[in-house]
DNA sequence: ATCTCACGGTCTGTCTTTTAGACCATGGGG
DNA sequence: CCCCATGGTCTAAAAGACAGACCGTGAGAT
């Protein structure tokens, strides 16, 4: 029974929010999340194709750090087959605006890396 | 002599970009470098005392994709003792700017994030 | 003269994280 | 009746990160 060993969160007082936040949000699961939910809800194996490469567990303990952090919602309906929705929180939706410049800078800048990859690769021939 | 496997780089044409460069730079330590260079060059211990808790391993592991990516470059001066220098190309200026939104998203944010977990952590009770 | 440290890394062994895949109960469609 | 979809959790195996030892040399301290 060493699973679940969730509850424990080291509460020192983060004297640089940076690293706080970056911990969390600093991984393309979180930030891959976040986007496919920014057009609005989506259930969870809906998530889960939408990415298409995440494992069940980890889109689930994202989902569930999100959730945690307030970035999203969780909304459980009692039906059968249960019914999961996550949605993005106001904050949730604030922090599509920087995401949303990483993305473009990403789109942009792409090409970029890919010559700068290419050229170190032939250069160290 | 299995080291430096480096070499093989798998370039399927990436159909999203995105995905792509937040494999590189989602992570802290590429942000916590790139931050640490973005007042100017540095050495690389000056590198690991700015850090503070990355291991030699990852910062040297984290640089040289930073430099392949053409994010930063590195000059060696063959001197005694070797004196080596990391600073920001082009590139690697230009993605400052996406960057710093999302610190002051984050230094903005923080409060919020922390009542959030909090919450969490007692309605779980 | 010797002792030790700093330089910029790499190598090894250990520990943690991630993954793939099986499993759960239930209800609907073939 | 058989099997799939739902939203997860659990386990075992693979991958990744970490701490710490190690390298050779030159400078400063002793």
């Amino acid at each position: 029974m060493t699973a679940m060993s969730d509850g424990e969160e080291i509460v020192f007082d983060q004297p640089c929010p940076i690293r706080d936040v970056l911990d969390r949000i600093g991984n393309q699961w979180s930030l891959l999340i976040l986007e496919a939910l920014s057009p609005g809800t989506l259930r969870f194996n809906a998530l889960m194709r939408e990415i298409g490469d995440i494992s069940r567990q980890m889109l689930s303990r994202t989902l569930k750090q999100l959730e945690q952090d307030g970035f999203i919602t969780r909304t459980l309906y009692p039906e059968v087959p249960p019914r999961v929705e996550y949605t993005l929180t106001e904050l949730g939706h604030s922090f599509l605006a920087p995401m949303q410049q990483l993305i473009t800078w990403a789109d942009s800048h792409h090409r970029d890396i890919v010559v700068a990859r290419r050229r170190y690769a032939t250069d160290r021939k």
